[in-house]
DNA sequence: AGCAACGTTTTTTTT
DNA sequence: AAACGTTGCT
């Protein structure tokens, strides 16, 4: 039952105002789910809106899933009728009913960034542009005007004087020619569509006024134009939006966020309420205060002063450590040390960072102290080439247009079909306006290829063929099943006997389990549906709260969850705020920069403790750091850890980090400070375990050594690994650890 | 066609 | 440092 004593005043307003649109200007921890998730039980329970009008949009698939269980344990019924998902999701539902309308078939495939990247790459050599032009340049370009709802042959009228913008151009109508005869749509077309949609079938719109009576949007300071315009049209009826943001918080303007969207709301519906939350009920004051040091540095930004009536708490820590071993090793054992004594469960502890590259050694160093943990993001698990090749597959079989998804897999596993008998099936393809795949059904294009050629194309397409004819009646994990099989994917890796095979393995395992589970959550579910939910999965969204591990991750992964310990490192100038941004001398640029750091403080609830390294390998080049200017804009942990490395400075440097400028300087440098031998791995002179010891592998958890053999430059272990079987590695290479 | 060896480049962040 | 692309060899 819907209690609102337990509101504070504003929150209370928030919530019961539900006439007419509303800007909630939420700082952070202010409450803001909590705001959302009440007014939709308030409109259910004492409005007698229907669930089924009621929309939400979050920013995760994971905050949708929490926001649906908090609904419906407010208001006990109905949540399964209110729509909560995020713009790509609500956007897809949408288009898989009605895209046929604007010229577009309903069983489109999503391409992901790798695929546009692909798609891209390929439109760079047909049309033979600049080789200074990369394909993340187009990509991004492109990307950016979508957002901007500027269409390609609009782009060229912009750009028509400059030479480079003429080249963007024309790849971005090559793209969407692409996009097009594969059947295929990208993440911003998936907004863009549905905006195109409701533009020009004025009866669809109206159906989705009617059903959206009440649409509120969470993380609204990172909606982008697309996603702005979706909105309105959807609202313009009903006029009863309301948002949730905070303009320090907008932390995504490189995906095409726009903070006008925020300054825009009013001058866009008229009458806007507009009610602010102040009060932080996350954080204790000490780590509140250095957040708002911090963020008051930023010129560009909506008063607020965010207050919490919370004790000081524990004081911030802050510590500097000589390189980023030892940061990691300071991180892991604090974290072995704070466990140990009870004081923090290891879900209580988040490690924030900056930049994926930086979880590798902290990893490293968890290992070592047996800390659980688990790192979000990175190499995403549906990037990983095992998988990408499934889907491929996969997508194949579901429909055979996209010609990426063909071209991927048609010699994969190798079946003796190369790169020029791929350009030749593409180019008769493009000649004669067909399909990859149709093209390697043409007889006349198989005869011209030479019939050791064509055999081998022949028994690709039937076996493809073969899998597609129990499409219907067959479950999408019989599928799965048949594609692993009878494409000899699965048998090569297992002929194959490497660590690496071993873990794709498990992979595709563990993919072929997200299938089973699909197909359980969605009975109606067929393979599109599966394919295209699998595509807008999210890294953060495979975290759960049961499970007892210390997470590793960005701080952009980091948005809009809370921990009670909160490990942040990495702050050196030139690493956070990073380099490039550092480079481009622009204030904007710095102050989202600092915006980051803004959301990594308030991430914590009773303690902090950030990092920096002085020296650090960045790009396979060491640098000497220096302490990051959001430290330094906190001046009272500043000032201690200043004194405190004073007296213990051991270091001689001449030069340090910002002080370097040239690749000569550089060079000299390197040779001048450093003595290669310190950071070079050493080769192992003698094992730290023997036959018989019980180890650790980062992989294969744990086992016991069967076998050690000197193999003079290294020693070559063998491993009984429980549950995996005997492996043979290099010791210094496995980074085997005694238990 | 397929592979090893070499040279080159690099995203910072992600639905 | 690691991933990527190109080249030259078999």
């Amino acid at each position: 039952m819907i209690n609102l004593e337990t509101l504070n005043e504003n929150q209370r307003e928030a919530v019961c105002y539900t006439n007419g649109p509303l800007l909630i200007l939420a700082g952070a921890g202010s409450g803001k789910t909590r705001v959302v998730t009440h007014r939709i039980a308030y409109l259910i329970s004492r409005e007698n809106v229907k669930p089924y009008n009621v929309m939400a949009i979050t920013f995760t698939n994971k905050a949708a899933e929490e926001m649906k269980n908090r609904v419906n344990d407010i208001v006990g019924f109905g949540a399964d009728q209110i729509l909560i998902s995020t713009f790509h999701s609500a956007c897809l539902r949408i288009l898989r009913q009605h895209i046929d309308k604007i010229g577009y078939k309903n069983d489109f495939v999503i391409y992901d960034t790798d695929d546009s990247k692909s798609a891209i790459k390929l439109i760079i050599k047909k049309l033979e542009l600049d080789k200074k032009l990369k394909e993340r340049e187009i990509m991004s370009k492109i990307s950016k005007a979508k957002n901007d709802m500027i269409s390609a042959d609009e782009y060229l009228k912009y750009n028509e004087d400059d030479l480079r913008g003429r080249q963007i151009a024309h790849a971005y109508m090559e793209y969407e020619r692409m996009l097009k005869n594969n059947n295929a749509l990208d993440f911003d077309d998936l907004l863009l569509k549905t905006v195109e949609l409701f533009k020009r079938e004025k009866e669809v719109l109206l159906n989705y006024q009617e059903r959206f009576k009440y649409i509120h949007v969470d993380e609204y300071q990172d909606t982008n134009k697309v996603q702005f315009e979706f909105i309105k049209l959807l609202a313009a009826k009903y006029q009863n939006i309301c948002v949730v943001g905070d303009d320090d918080q907008s932390i995504y303007k490189f995906r095409g966020a726009d903070i006008t969207n925020i300054l825009n709301f009013e001058n866009v519906f008229k009458n806007t309420k507009v009610i602010k939350l102040e009060q932080n009920y996350r954080s204790t004051k000490n780590i509140l205060d250095a957040a708002n040091e911090v963020i008051k540095n930023n010129q560009e930004r909506k008063s607020k002063k965010l207050w919490t009536s919370k004790e000081e708490g524990e004081s911030i820590e802050y510590k500097i450590l000589d390189d980023e071993y030892k940061e990691a090793s300071y991180i892991a054992t604090e974290i072995a040390r704070m466990t140990e004594d009870g004081s923090y469960n290891y879900r209580d502890i988040a490690c924030l960072y900056r930049t994926n590259a930086q979880s590798r050694i902290i990893e490293e160093k968890l290992l070592l102290e047996n800390i659980p943990y688990k790192i979000v993001g990175g190499q995403n698990f549906y990037q990983r080439k095992e998988i990408k090749d499934i889907i491929a597959y996969l997508k194949t079989v579901d429909n055979a247009y996209d010609d990426l998804a063909v071209r991927r897999i048609i010699n994969v596993p190798k079946r003796g079909i190369g790169l020029t008998t791929i350009s030749k099936i593409q180019s008769y393809a493009d000649q004669g306006g067909i399909s990859f795949f149709d093209a390697c059904l043409d007889e006349r294009l198989l005869l011209s290829l030479g019939e050791r050629t064509s055999k081998k194309i022949n028994a690709f397409t039937y076996m493809i063929r073969k899998i597609r004819a129990g499409k219907d009646e067959d479950k999408i994990s019989d599928i799965f099943e048949k594609v692993i099989t009878e494409t000899g994917y699965e048998s090569e890796l297992k002929e194959e006997d490497t660590i690496e095979a071993q873990s794709r393995l498990e992979n595709i395992g563990e993919f072929f389990n997200k299938a089973v589970d699909f197909e359980e959550k969605n009975e109606k579910g067929n393979l599109s549906d599966f394919l295209s939910d699998v595509a807008l999965i999210a890294d953060i969204d495979n975290v759960s709260e049961d499970d007892n591990k210390v997470l590793l991750m960005t701080i952009h992964s980091a948005k809009g969850l809370e921990f009670p310990k909160v490990f942040l490192c990495g702050m050196e100038d030139n690493l956070f705020p990073s380099k490039m941004i550092l480079d481009m001398n622009d204030e904007r640029e710095l102050e989202e920069e600092r915006r980051l750091c803004y959301v990594a403080i308030t991430r914590a609830m009773q303690s902090i403790t950030m990092t920096s390294a002085r020296r650090r390998m960045l790009r396979g080049d060491i640098y000497l750091m220096k302490t990051s200017r959001f430290i330094r804009e906190i001046p009272s942990i500043y000032e201690k850890a200043s004194s405190a490395s004073q007296s213990r400075k051991s270091y001689d440097y001449k030069n340090d980090f910002s002080g370097i400028t040239t690749e000569k300087q550089r060079d000299a440098f390197k040779r001048k400070a450093f003595n290669p031998s310190d950071y070079k791995v050493e080769k192992l002179s003698a094992l730290s375990y023997g036959i018989g010891d019980k180890v650790k592998h980062i992989k294969f958890g744990i086992g016991t050594v069967k076998d050690i053999k000197d193999g003079g430059r290294d020693f070559e272990v063998t491993v009984d690994f429980e549950g995996k079987g005997e492996k043979k590695m290099f010791a210094s290479f496995a980074k085997l650890v005694k238990l």
